[in-house]
Parts: C-alpha cells; sequence; structure tokens
DNA sequence: GTGTTTGCAAAGTGTTTGCAATTTA
DNA sequence: TAAATTGCAAACACTTTGCAAACAC
C-alpha cells in the first residue's frame, strides 16, 4: 500500500535524466507529468504544489524547472517579455497564446505545415523553430 | 520598377500618429527609422541615444518604445523571457533569434511559407503569427 | 496658460544566487 | 559521511510608475 505506481513512475524519470529524487522534485515531478500536457509558468506551480500540501520554496521550483528543461524533460515557451512557460510536451508543436488571458495551449496535431525553412545565416545552424499563434478574446 | 518608400520626417511620423513630437521622441524616432529596419531593445537604444549626445531618460525611452508600439509605428517581438525587442518593421514577417548572441534578425522574403493555418479556439480569433526559427553558432 | 511629457528615484515583476542547514546515496 | 539539494533572503535584470519640474502648443 506505500507503493503508489504514479510514485515510482515520477523517481524513475528523474534518475533517468540523472535528477536525485528528492522529495520536491518528485512531487513537482508528478504535478506536472501525470496529467498529460501541460503549460505553466514557475509561480503557476508553486502555487500548485503549495496547494497540495507540498512544501517547496519557490526557488526550489525555478530550479527544479530549469534542470528538467535541461534534462530534456521539459521544455520551455517564450511567449512574451517577462513570464517564462514550460512545456510537458518536447516534441516538436506549435502553441496558441491568448494575449487577453495570458494561457498557452497547444495547436492540435498538423494545423500548422510550414512548407518551406529558410537557410541558416552563415556560421549558424537552425536549433528549433517556435510558432505562436496569437488569438484574443471575441 | 521600384517602389520608393516615401521620405517622411521624424515629426510627421510622430505627429500622424498622434504623438507630440517632443525633443526626446524625434530624436529616438530619428534613431530607430533613419536606417531602415531595426531589431533593437529598451538598453540598447538608450545607450544608442546617449553616445549620439541625446539627453534621454532610460525611462523615457521605454515609455516612448510603448507609446510608438501602441500607435503602430513598432511591433513587439517575444523572443526570451526577460527581454523585449522592438522592430521598425510592422508588416508580418518573421526572425531568426540567436540564441547565443541574443540578435534577433529578419527572415529574408518568403522564405518561411506556413502554408496551414489552425482555427482559432472557441470565442477566440488569430491576432497574428510569429515564427521564432532559433539559431546557434556553429 | 494649460495640458503633456520628462527625469528621477522608488517600486514592481519575474528570476537567480550565496550560503548554512538539511537530505540523499 | 561526502556530496547534492533545499530554503531563505538578498541580489538581479528588466520594466513601470508617482510626482514635481520642464516643455509644447
Amino acid at each position: 500500500m506505500k507503493t503508489i505506481r504514479p510514485f515510482t513512475r515520477a523517481i524513475d524519470r528523474l534518475s533517468d535524466a540523472g535528477l536525485r529524487p528528492t522529495r520536491q522534485r518528485v512531487a513537482l515531478a508528478r504535478l506536472l507529468f501525470e496529467d498529460g500536457d501541460r503549460h505553466i509558468s514557475a509561480e503557476q506551480l508553486h502555487r500548485e504544489a503549495t496547494e497540495a500540501g507540498v512544501k517547496v520554496s519557490l526557488a526550489t521550483v525555478y530550479n527544479s524547472l530549469n534542470q528538467f528543461t535541461i534534462a530534456g524533460l521539459l521544455r520551455e515557451v517564450a511567449v512574451e517579455a517577462g513570464r517564462s512557460y514550460f512545456d510537458t510536451n518536447t516534441t516538436q508543436h506549435h502553441h496558441f497564446f491568448n494575449d487577453d488571458t495570458g494561457e498557452l495551449q497547444d495547436i492540435p496535431g498538423d494545423s500548422v505545415v510550414l512548407s518551406a525553412l529558410p537557410a541558416a545565416p552563415e556560421n549558424t545552424v537552425i536549433d528549433g523553430v517556435d510558432v505562436i499563434v496569437h488569438i484574443r478574446n471575441k
């Protein structure tokens, strides 16, 4: 009864990524990865953790999000200056960003198609393509 | 035959946009608009102004950039959390962002083509599409 | 003159860091 | 026990704001 499956999965995910599965990191990983694709900021995650009764400092949330990102568990999405979002879906895909509400969401399937990609400038290589479709409430 | 963009003085540009052409705003508009397309942050513009002998405070640079943006003279481009870039080219186009150097540049011509656009979610309308091609040095 | 704009410094965000205490392996 | 991690507060980078003085019309 002590061995909860999802708990174990979070631990394995962290271990596999070379991150020590501490109490805080496991709790954050569960919040992040147990409910499918998520787009979340550090503040939001910290609030969720606190509401779930997990004692973790905001600094640790920031540090963990950055470590998870470096480890390839998360992807950082820049939508507007001053706020960072982290996306649990690390595969190549694109986003709607609601400028009214600040909400970020995936663009489903392949409903965005880039039919031509530019050549990278001299001495550079393409590292990734972000498409942000800005939307606002009707 | 080549389309020549009509030369508009900084003063007229500001007046037409409903902005009082003060000494500071005129100086900033000159720096921004007299040398073709530019991608610049508030700090950079402030430094340029200072180097050009224009006395203007950083707060006024920020305020002016925001006013210019609201007036449609500039377009703000979000590339990474924590830094705002302003683009003097307000037409629909896309960008390379060099993650190594922090440099932002236009993607030339039609070398990026979005061949499909998603439908906006319920009760929202599409406001614009940003394509950022992240590059890094070889 | 009257309303607008500026500059300064202070305040506000969001994020990172130094370091002692704690936890993990 | 040694090394890694945490929490706190302070530091940070960037941006906005309040208000008195300066300016544009």
